[in-house]
DNA sequence: GATGAATGAGACTTCATTCAT
DNA sequence: GATGAATGAAGTCTCATTCAT
């Protein structure tokens, strides 16, 4: 999250210091309200938790709209970050995995945040980043087909399904039942393989 | 939905025929309008395409809830009457998978209406006849590991977790991807699969 | 109550034997139910509790407040008739009082059904028959005074008010005290009598 | 109603000047509203006789019961305010014919807002100030038989029986007859001097 | 720049009354 | 004549957004 305040957008001057305070305090409020009591929150309550008035969230975010936008682009960034690293991983066969599971983790942190996530909407992911996404996706996934990790029939297309799916479950079930969608995961992951690769379930 | 008006709740006396028709017009208008514009569409707007006053959705439905409850049942019981019909079906091995495709293929029919079919707020299924549904699973999952076509270790919270999956899936891409959940749901059954099995996937 | 039926109003036949019951048990529920409910109860609970549909309260009162004046006619209809015999009891010193305790009783056991008894809305009373009940309290006001019994300064409105207060009392407080209405009737017989008279209060 | 703004809540910051201006206008507008059309004003006509939106009163009232209640307390607080005037007048005897005189006063300038005065659901009184005024009037009450001006046989209970029937005068008949009230509460007082007194009424 | 009061369209729901069956 | 389904205006209340302080 304290990435956001450092890549401030082009042709816009950072902002001083107590206003990206304001804002860093409303993303958390916000994050921590829809994982509380689903995606159904108000603005003023996110701005009271935020300890600021209503007006001033409407200051930095010029609709909630926007509001959530920021929260998803904030975790479409920490995957990215995560997939990069796995991409610079030593194992190219490994690298895909490690990455849905880095990706399933992160979004099983922020519950609640996540339903814009690979959706329709977004057809190409999430934010601006979502064509660098799609490449590196594409890169891992060829390495882990050169190394037989992989069904050659898979597509990126199914690594982003999967992703959804991932997504899904996290959503369902990560409050009442905190490891089923790492069980889902590996479902998933058997599914990818080649039948002829030893399959290690749970 | 026809199957509606046929089973007239115990001790209710059926529907008088215009109320019937009423009644009908209004589920299909919310199924529609769900489908069409997501889960915020406004009782009025339901109404006005039904071509009844709110009022009269009222006296049918007590509650917007109730509505979209009855909304999940239909599909719901759509859905188990394909389950049953998987499970006498002469060919164990294939009764699992054919069901979980013929309920994608319901799913797929209700865009829109899904979101409460296996929630958290309904951890066992939906409706009334969630707990046939997973009696009836668990059945149909003994005989397909039976006949060797399905892992040992799965169980049926993992069965579970693929219809939530191929849902989501379905909810997120049937508009744009029409075959995308079939596609998905290939790969989930190829992960049910012991690895020795030959997997065909699409 | 029964008296309703037996008075057809002029130039109406008679009602069949069934419509006159459904009247009967209409004006029953809507009595019932008011003094339970309070004045907020809607036409459909009555007709339900009376066992009908609501079209036919309709038929028989072509507007709520239609059957709500039926109801305050019936009460009155009952306090009329107890000052008419009050009046032609013996002893005319004690007719006012008596006639007074009389209403009140009355009043009590119809509680939730006053409301209109005396009101501005009605400033003479109550009903067609209102102009009877000026001229028998007249007259019998004039007798407690010619008795000595009343002060001679005291009016048919005085008279008027008391009944409303009494009315007002039992409204608010039968339920609770059933007998606080009483003792505050009491007071205001009181309050009547010349200063010489002996009191005996409660 | 002045001296609404004057006690701030504790704990609550005072408002700031206009949304204290706007409870005022909110307040006024209802009083006027209730006397003129009965207690079945809507919230809407309420905002819009006030110049606010609805939105705003439900900002300083969170219910339509909230703003009736604000009412009653207003008027309940003005009452307590003359009793304990009256409390404190140095001729005893008198303190509580001139509070119950004054009382009616009160409440003859708030006709349509005093359903809820002494209510069978607010048996207590009215308002968190309720004991406040059983207390005063237990003594005043005790004063005025200790002096002679009132029987002995006589309860707080009696009076407040006494302040309903005013209550419900005033309601009935301060638009038509505008002394009416007082002649009766000039009765109700009548009652309660011992038969030795002498009684001037009107 | 921050505050929080105000806005007002629109949400869900009720209920006296009408009318097709 | 009876029924109860349908009506739809109106009610209470919410909440994303604007604006005076």
């Amino acid at each position: 999250m304290s990435s956001e305040q450092a890549r401030p957008e082009d042709g816009e001057r950072p902002l001083r210091r107590d206003a990206a305070e304001n804002r860093e305090r409303l993303l958390r409020a916000a994050f921590d309200l829809f994982a509380e009591q689903g995606p159904e929150v108000g603005v003023n309550d996110i701005a009271r938790r935020a300890g600021v008035g209503p007006g001033t969230l409407y200051r930095r975010f010029p609709t909630k709209e926007a509001l959530i936008d920021a929260l998803y682009d904030i975790v479409f960034d920490e995957i990215l970050d995560t997939v990069h690293q796995a991409l610079d991983s030593e194992e190219p066969g490994e690298a895909l995995e490690l990455c849905l599971r880095r990706s399933g983790e992160i979004m099983a942190s922020h519950r609640g945040c996540l339903a814009r996530l690979w959706t329709a909407a977004r057809p190409d992911g999430a934010g601006d980043r979502a064509p660098e996404w799609w490449a590196v996706m594409d890169r891992m996934l060829e390495r882990a087909q050169s190394a037989g990790r992989v069904r050659q029939d898979v597509t990126v297309q199914d690594v982003r399904a999967c992703l959804i799916s991932v997504r899904c479950i996290v959503e369902e079930t990560v409050a009442d039942s905190p490891d089923l969608w790492r069980r889902h995961l590996d479902l998933l992951l058997a599914g990818l393989r080649p039948a002829a690769v030893t399959q290690a379930v749970g």
